[in-house]
RNA sequence: GCCCCCGUAGCUCAGCUGGAUAGAGCAAGUCACUUCUAAUGACUAGGUCGCAGGUUCGAAUCCUGUCGGGGGUGCCA
């Protein structure tokens, strides 16, 4: 990539101008003004310091020696402001980017290796089988199935996972309420109440066993409406199967051993406080039942046999629970950089510009299937990913569905609508396209078709960002970028009219087919569909 | 009380691992379809980056304090 090769360049730089050792700083990047040209580096103002030189004078020596020995494609130097160096680069390097996107093509442009293969375990949604699931755990399953195809697109091997917590006190009010319901008897204390809990209990027959029976429907409800969001998992993990099995006596064996354990108020306590917890935490309670940890601890120990590394994808409302579980899993010697938390801020929707509460208990949601019923998947999904999860986010049901031609997921799928539109037309109008290696790339100049190239470009580095940071609506944030570089070259650089030049037409043709390509990969990180026709 | 997140244009939000003149979409105003889909493009307007200090050559970005909003703070899950 011609970034690194600046960056090397740089460094040679550098080292020949008496710094040996390349400050940890000094990075090439884009400016953000394209005045400042292509790329710049702030090796003179990171450097000046150990050099015991002035920033402007050391980027001045800095761009004479390098105005020496060229990089290629840099046709000019500059340094401006406090002492950045600016280089020019010459349109060919974005002719070796085109070649390279269509050389790579949809499998293969923009992967990066940063994973080495290692084992991802991200585990989303994970909703109490008790309902439907509401909109607002749309947002951590478009998130954790993005993430994952953008980790998976940066060498590494996720593994997508749902707990399901499928005994205990919630799956049994739950059953109770079900069987209230059919049995026209008012719903027990503490109990769920709404729409769909009458309409389940219909369904559901005489001799069934209502807990079961519950869970099984709330399951197979969550994977259709969670699959209408294009989000599906590998793994979904069952709590009451895992306890079946021993697991609990298991972790607790593991876990007095470790020397943390101990007993007070007739309850078993684990001195989660010596690992940074606010408050030691209960394992077994007085009346001897287990609490809610420690399955989740034996939970948390099995998920590393399916990852090397475990992602909890939480609610706000759970950012209480992380503490606990590290400093679990540090008593068991385990967790550290292993285990990682991510936080994501609610939900809020509106609805005639009132707020929607959202209680699964109270029966007052609005479900995912609500929600792609009514803006449908695309809209809800690139809605749900064009902000950070560390953000909370409002949803204007309102906005998202009348204005749903004002949508930004719109922009993008219409670029890739005219993409496609220019083969079906050159088809019609019997024009050929000619192969790659008969085409003059270099033809490409016009500054419209000089911005879907600088937009391709990145896609690289926008990968990394994003995976690194957790944030797949970097990604959406470059589809967009690319769509509106697309649309602008549309709009003034004609195909397949006439008076349009065979040689410049042909180089275009294969300039749309990398737009093609480029769209294709940002909208199935971001599992959008990129439909051929609006 | 304590802990976490947020506060940037009228609205929804980017930018936050310190860098050059703070960006986008929507909404508002003007302009462009005899042309490959105008679900588009070009332009205008819109800002004490909540507030106050501090660190730095340089702060929307880091630190402290403060105000406002949201969430959490069970031997519930």
């Amino acid at each position: 990539m011609i970034k690194d090769r600046l960056f090397e360049a740089v460094a040679d730089a550098l080292s020949n101008l008496g710094v040996d050792s390349v400050p940890s700083g000094v990075v090439v990047e884009r400016p953000a003004r394209r005045e400042h040209g292509d790329w710049s580096t702030n090796a003179a103002l990171v450097s000046a310091k150990a050099a015991g030189r002035n920033p402007r004078e050391l980027g001045q020596a800095l761009a004479d020696y390098l105005t020496e020995n060229r990089p290629p494609h840099v046709e000019a130097l500059e340094i401006a402001g406090p002492g950045f160096v600016n280089f020019r680069l010459a349109p060919t390097w974005l002719h070796d980017v085109l070649a390279q996107v269509l050389a790579e093509g949809e499998a293969d442009y923009g992967r990066i290796n940063l994973g080495d293969g290692l084992k991802i375990n991200l585990e989303f949604v994970s909703a109490n089988p008790t309902g439907p699931i509401h909109a607002g755990g749309g947002r951590w399953g478009a998130y954790g199935d993005s993430l994952a195809r953008i980790m998976a697109r940066c060498g590494y091997q996720p593994h997508k996972e749902f707990y399901v917590n499928d005994r205990g006190r919630q799956t049994r009010l739950f059953g109770a309420s079900l069987i209230a319901a059919k049995n026209g008897e008012p719903t027990p204390e503490d109990g769920y109440r709404g729409a769909y809990i009458d309409e389940w209990a219909a369904e559901m027959p005489d001799d069934a066993d209502p807990v079961a029976w519950g869970i099984e429907r709330s399951l197979a409800d969550a994977e259709e409406a969670l699959a209408q969001l294009n989000v599906t998992f590998d793994t979904w993990s069952s709590e009451k199967a895992m306890v079946d099995a021993g697991a609990e006596a298991a972790v607790m064996d593991k876990l007095s051993a470790s020397g943390y354990v101990y007993e007070a108020d007739g309850a078993t306590w684990l001195r989660t406080t010596d690992f940074g917890d606010d408050k030691d935490r209960v394992l077994v309670k007085s009346d001897g039942d287990y609490t809610y940890l420690t399955p989740d601890i034996a939970y948390h120990l099995d998920k590393y046999n399916r990852g090397d590394h475990l992602v909890d994808i939480l609610g706000a409302d759970h950012h209480g629970y992380a503490p606990r579980m590290r400093a679990a899993l540090e008593a068991l010697g385990t967790g550290g950089d292993t285990y990682e938390v991510i936080i994501g801020q609610n939900v809020k929707l509106l609805r005639g510009g009132e707020e929607v509460k959202m209680s699964k208990r109270a029966g007052d949601l609005v479900e995912i299937r609500d929600l792609v019923d009514e803006v449908g998947a695309d809209v809800a999904r690139f809605a749900y990913l064009l902000q950070s999860v560390d953000s909370p986010q409002t949803l204007d049901l309102d906005l998202l569905k009348t204005e749903a031609s004002e949508n930004p997921v719109y922009y993008v799928q219409y670029a890739n609508a005219r993409v496609h539109n220019i083969g079906v037309e050159a088809d019609k109008r019997g024009i050929a396209r000619q192969s790659l290696d008969s085409v003059d790339l270099s033809l490409l100049v016009h500054e419209r078709e000089l911005e879907v190239l600088r937009q391709l470009s990145a896609l690289s580095e926008v990968l990394e960002f994003a995976c690194n940071e957790r944030a797949p609506h970097h990604v959406s944030n470059w589809v967009r970028e690319l769509a509106r570089a697309f649309h602008g070259f549309y709009h003034d650089c004609p195909i397949l009219r006439d008076d349009v030049d065979e040689q410049v037409r042909q180089a275009r043709f294969w300039l749309v087919e990398a737009t093609r390509i480029g769209l294709a990969i940002g909208l199935d990180l971001l599992g959008v569909s990129a439909p051929e026709s609006m």
